[in-house]
DNA sequence: GTATTGACTTCAT
DNA sequence: AATGAAGCCAATA
């Protein structure tokens, strides 16, 4: 049977449990799926998530905040536009991290990413 | 088996 | 701030 591998599966779990409103950079997300320094792979196993999966691949960015995608393409608007609806504020492809960025505590971890 | 690639990160210019 | 190189490691070719 063909399936994702085990790691992504756990990317895309802790990226679902970034909650709504916030982000967290690629690194940061690897981190918590017990990938450490895997942050690429972070991106891959988001392309490879289907539509389907309820996976909000756009609360992920760069570590300096900014959209993974080049300004003006159509994915970063898309990804701008998803985050605006969250009212996530993005200025010139960037979100300012200071104010949006994921700071995990146990509390979170335990409850969406252990158990 | 080796080589290249990539929705990254960090340090050095 | 912008650009480049090196590091990183699973997935692809």
């Amino acid at each position: 049977m063909i399936e994702p591998s085990d790691k992504v599966k756990r990317i895309w779990k802790t990226v679902v449990a970034v909650p709504k409103g916030k982000v967290a950079s690629y690194g940061q997300i690897a981190d918590l799926a017990g990938l450490p320094g895997r942050a690429r792979l972070v991106g891959k196993a988001l392309g490879l998530a289907p539509k389907e999966m309820a996976i909000p691949w756009y609360r992920i960015l760069r570590s300096n905040g900014q959209l993974a995608f080049e300004k003006g393409s159509e994915n970063a608007l898309r990804q701008k536009g998803f985050l605006q609806d969250e009212a996530v504020v993005v200025l010139n492809n960037r979100v300012k991290l200071d104010q949006f960025g994921w700071q995990p505590n146990l509390a979170d971890i335990l409850m969406k990413l252990e158990f």
